[in-house]
DNA sequence: ATCTAAATGTAATGATGTTGCATTTATGTT
DNA sequence: AACATAAATGCAACATCATTACATTTAGAT
């Protein structure tokens, strides 16, 4: 199984021209793994053998093959996630909601939720919308709960 | 109208008990003065003879008393706007559309398009919205044309 | 096996966020 | 009007992150 997904993260980056190194199958292999959207510090404490400007490289690259996509948290720090949808190079479509838990501090991507039709002021040309939201995720809210019994 | 103006920052200093310097007097003169969020480097470079901590401490304390939010540019360095609405201590209520230009970099507060009602996962449960959106401003997307034509 | 462009590591720099401490100042009280 | 004091400011310092330049290594084509 391992295996199985190795191959997939090395046809993932076969079909954007990008060299099979270590270092990137290990960032597709953790950002595929997780539901969460993935800071570059993150990145950092777990591949602590890998150079951060190469962490940085990697996910820039990434994000311009349209392989991730970025999102600030509350902190405005930077997350990355996996693009589910179609996004190609210089091309995103991550207009779904971006969930941030204020207790977690994790970034969740909820694809099924689109942006609605908005009406916009005269002469705005929008390219690109995301929404967000911050409150509790569902571990946090089942956890707050137990401590107020 | 200038005297008018003053006083009513002065007004609004005295509200949230915080003295009434000149510093914080110029910024909220500047903010005011302007219909797009203002970044702190924006800040600086307007009023250099007053230190980058103390603009910094000025713009936390504001954030706090609810005087101005806090809204992060496609570039994830925060930007601040007066705040419209009714916001308090630690209470804000800018679930209104922030529009980013891509070419001048000015981040928009579209006060009038709220939030539309959207039905989060189980467990999820959110505490505040905020909308994103890019694109060219009305400046922009006019010189734009000039420039294609 | 060799060659080369791409990828990585190392070093360095600039911007920004943040804290501690000494000094100055706004404002309530005498 | 002078004073006392908490609040506000300026300065120094440090942490983190973003970013570039350059030397070295490596993946993949020949």
């Amino acid at each position: 199984m391992a295996q199985t997904k190795n191959f997939r993260f090395e046809e993932l980056l076969d079909k954007h021209h990008l060299k099979k190194t270590g270092a990137r199958l290990r960032v597709l292999s953790m950002m595929y793994s997780k539901n969460t959207a993935t800071s570059q510090p993150d990145l950092e404490s777990v591949m602590n053998d890998i150079d951060r400007v190469t962490l940085y490289r990697i996910l820039n690259v990434f994000e311009e093959k349209g392989i991730i996509h970025k999102v600030f948290d509350l902190n405005g720090t930077a997350n990355y996630a996996v693009c589910h949808a179609d996004c190609g190079e210089n091309h995103h479509h991550d207009e779904h909601l971006h969930f941030n838990c204020t207790n977690c501090k994790n970034v969740y991507c909820l694809d099924d939720l689109h942006m609605p039709r908005l009406n916009l002021p005269d002469g705005f040309k929008a390219e690109s919308f995301t929404l967000y939201a911050s409150g509790l995720c569902p571990k946090c809210s089942k956890k707050s709960q137990v401590i107020a019994n």
